[in-house]
DNA sequence: GTCCGGTCCTTCGGGCCCGAAGGAACAGGG
DNA sequence: CCCTGTTCCTTCGGGCCCGAAGGACCGGAC
């Protein structure tokens, strides 16, 4: 990690120059303060860009274009998909429920059960949303070249994999010393 | 973007069966939507493993840390530096100084400003947390090889600086036609 | 038939999040 | 000395976010 490295964001150096002397491990620190900088800009640009016309947050955003590609789901598996705990889906799905682009269905052989489906008004949202979301996506993706966006897209489900491994060994641990 | 192929998750494996058909870019959809995905993942995986047992959100976290690097910051330039807007961060700030974590002041020149800082406590704070979140990432990343991290690092810095570069060509944009 | 552990969804409490609007302070022009 | 426009921070309103706890329901054991 040169802290001369003309690269660098400014924010990178200065941590270079106030941490540079502690043994930590730098790379992994630009890896992932660059993974959550880049993924709250494009989140922001998006959400004022592409969805602030339709008052739509991101999440509202994500659940409704989750329920386009699966179909009607379970409220569990709906959270799961979204990457959201279930408090939060049941606020999301009550929020776009009052909004008429979601509908809440209790009539499955398991009482517990609840299925989200979209409505004719949210499949029509989302089917006029995402291909100017995903236009926005393109623009964006542009600056870099097609092989460095899938070889982004490859690292980062490796370190997915990775978080997700980390939390299964992490619960196998719990259960094994309970 | 093959739908066999195996490094694919499932979830982007049946969003290319069903709307495969769409003149969308895939390419790019990969790499943003995963970057989203990780980015989650990772955050929930740091609050949950290092933040927890000390009750930070990682957002409270973010701003021990800018302090910690940056030294007494203007709010303003807090809120810039940690990705947040200006009345989120008075939130924050006010929740941090209820703890005693961090301290206002108001005594610049300037009437307007306030200017803020790690307490004692903050700092002491911040330095014995930032060595184990920093120990988490390296964990997670060394499932990159160090060149990757750095080849991570660089896109995602390209993909910063789109999203700004685009931000500010609105702004430009605006600026013009009003 | 009645427990009882497990699995659902939801509610609750506290915190983060943003845009819009409010209110104090500054700076420059008349 | 005022205005007037700008730049600060904060407050307000509504939405998202999670862990813990509540309440309904299921299924197997007794």
């Amino acid at each position: 990690m040169d802290p001369d490295d003309p690269d660098l964001l400014p924010a990178e150096r200065k941590v270079l120059e106030r941490l540079g002397h502690l043994p930590l491990d730098f790379r992994a620190m630009a890896a992932l303060s660059n993974l959550f900088r880049a993924s709250a800009a494009v989140r922001r640009h998006m959400e004022r860009r592409v969805l602030a016309a339709d008052r739509l947050s991101w999440t509202s955003f994500v659940v409704l274009w989750v329920l386009w590609v699966w179909g009607e789901m379970e409220s569990r598996d709906l959270a799961a998909a979204v990457g959201i705990s279930k408090p939060t889906s049941t606020g999301v799905v009550t929020t776009l429920e009052r909004r008429g682009l979601v509908r809440r269905r209790r009539n499955a052989p398991d009482g517990r059960m609840v299925r989200v489906s979209l409505t004719e008004d949210g499949l029509r949202k989302i089917e006029d949303l995402f291909p100017r979301f995903n236009a926005e996506e393109r623009a964006l993706a542009s600056h870099l070249s097609p092989g460095e966006q899938e070889a982004l897209a490859a690292m980062l489900r490796s370190l997915l994999r990775a978080v997700e491994g980390e939390g299964r060994a992490a619960v196998r641990q719990a259960e094994a010393t309970a």
